[in-house]
DNA sequence: CGATTCGATCAAATCGATTCGACTAAGATA
DNA sequence: TATCTTAGTCGAATCGATTTGATCGAATCG
């Protein structure tokens, strides 16, 4: 096309107001819109709070980003649902649904787009991006039990959707929704059959300190000599509860946490390091792929076991 | 419709395998696609490293999804241009973006969208919603002069987007186009005058600390007796890096926050408490109003000096 | 009983960019 | 010179839901 076409049909457009491309059109013709759903369980306050979630998304981000996609994001609860149903996306990424028995994953997958979930049940279809989380807390567990720990207590993050607080229920394993906590316990179970444990409010500081506080100054169980925490946050509020307490870490209470994130870091926190960013990555790839009309496999990562200084022997 | 009618409608889109309508298609015919778009500065990790801009999101989150409209995360960087120009979005918020020279805005604008912007420069057809960081950051500067300082210095946010950290050039009010950073330092020059400064990284713990002992152990100028910095996180880094030095805080030097974070009340920090979450709700809700064809008025929220245990009497 | 109205049902036009196919013109080759 | 490419233009069909206007039947009212 000529120069002086090309001026002459910018001001032709100027002068119609023409305000450029409507996206909407573009994306109802190419049958694309160039928007990835990202699902969260949770409201987004409560999303954001953990770094771990950061680091995830930012790593969706890069992957998509490179490609010009941006991120939607949805969560699940209210009048959303028919935000999941109405969205213009391409595909969407579940982080930490409870994909079972979930309706908006349900209408996701009756619309045809390509899933990725992070950290969930194998469904048909959806590309599963996968942690160890049952081995990794296994692994965590018996370090535990090495150094002479048997009356353990776990703090679970919450186990299903809209669930309180509490005393974790005997048959957790048949009521919790929550992937990523079920499995977790799955793996103290493996290495300590049974035990204790409180559920907490979210993977927050706060909701540790509470749940800690409730294990430990409970006159209806033993005192734990080592709790395991689903989380690092909730780690660290369960430190907090302990000096609370005046129990010193790791002399009178052994505590174990879950993700490695910076802030652990300083508190030279235990605990089993997720690739979190990694995670997000592979997940962003793959939906990449998947809108390629690529076949990518599923990817699973593993955590490591990073000793700190909040586990020692057990008291005697 | 009758019932008999409803099912062999819904048999017949499950044998044609309808997978529900189009939501690309009813956008374009409604010109609306039920998303608003957010424009963050930075990449996603560092814009959400920042608890203040999790609370706002939050905020933000609250109002539109009460109309079941979902938010879309657009960062600046690179090839992403493209996608503020093609994303299909009815409206956007803007987040300490540089509104008056950025050319992201410039073409959200040219689409005759809807615009909201969270702290920026007065522009024609966007409506803003203000945080008073000059008059506030004054407050706090007066109240450390009242203690007697005049040595101060100032630790800054980044004053321009892809600016490197280092000490705060003499002539930053033309040099700046970050609104908030702007703002803030012209706060500490209105009671003042002139002072030291650096440039961090980031609102990070890390940036505050590198920047604070980059002040702290200059031997080019004389040590202040206390730091205004431009945010919590940053203050904490500074606190860090004094106990690194052997200085005690506030006996040696005083610190000065800004945001009111959580984590701030722990460290007792002297800061100026900003309603982080209103802000957002605020953004929020008056994008709502303008996709409903009202004109809302524009806000201003202000902040609160909230005195602790960071801030003292200047050293004789 | 005829006329009016209300509701329901259906066909057609619309949103605006994209893409496909046809057609024209200019240049290259036999 | 005639034919075949190649490039470039242009008109028309398409994506799929929504909305409008028209048509029809039934029920109400005078």
């Amino acid at each position: 096309m000529s120069e002086a076409t090309k001026e002459r049909v910018r001001a032709a457009a100027e002068q119609l107001g023409y305000a450029g491309p409507d996206p909407r059109a573009a994306s109802l013709r190419r049958g694309r819109s160039g928007i990835v759903g990202v699902l969260l369980e949770d409201r987004l306050a409560d999303a954001f709070r953990d770094p771990i979630n950061i680091a995830m998304l930012d790593g969706i981000a890069e992957e998509t980003g490179a490609v010009g996609a941006g991120l939607l994001l949805l969560t699940e609860s209210g009048t959303e649902l028919a935000n999941v149903t109405a969205a213009p996306m391409d595909a969407a990424i579940l982080i930490a649904c409870s994909t079972r028995l979930d309706e908006s994953v349900a209408r996701l997958r009756q619309r045809g787009l390509p899933l990725v979930a992070i950290e969930a049940d194998d469904i048909d279809g959806v590309l599963a991006i996968g942690l160890d989380n049952r081995e990794a807390t296994a692994r965590g567990a018996q370090h535990l039990r090495e150094l002479g720990h048997s009356r353990v207590a776990v703090v679970a993050l919450p186990i299903e959707t809209g669930g309180a607080s509490g005393p974790l229920p005997r048959d957790w394993d048949e009521r919790a929704t929550s992937f990523t906590a079920l499995e977790r316990l799955r793996g103290a179970r493996d290495v300590f059959g049974s035990f204790d444990g409180w559920i907490a409010d979210g993977s927050t500081i706060e909701a540790g300190y509470e749940a800690a506080m409730a294990l430990l100054s409970s006159e209806r169980i033993p005192r734990p000599t080592a709790i395991i925490a689903q989380s690092d946050l909730v780690a660290i509020g369960v430190i907090r509860a302990a000096r609370q307490l005046r129990l010193s870490v790791p002399e009178d209470l052994s505590v174990l946490g879950f993700d490695g994130i910076d802030i652990a870091e300083e508190y030279e926190l235990t605990t089993l390091v997720q690739p979190a960013q990694l995670k997000g990555r592979a997940a962003g790839r793959a939906v990449v792929e998947l809108l390629a009309g690529g076949f990518p496999e599923p990817v699973g990562f593993t955590c490591e076991l990073r000793i700190g200084a909040t586990t020692g022997p057990a008291p005697s």
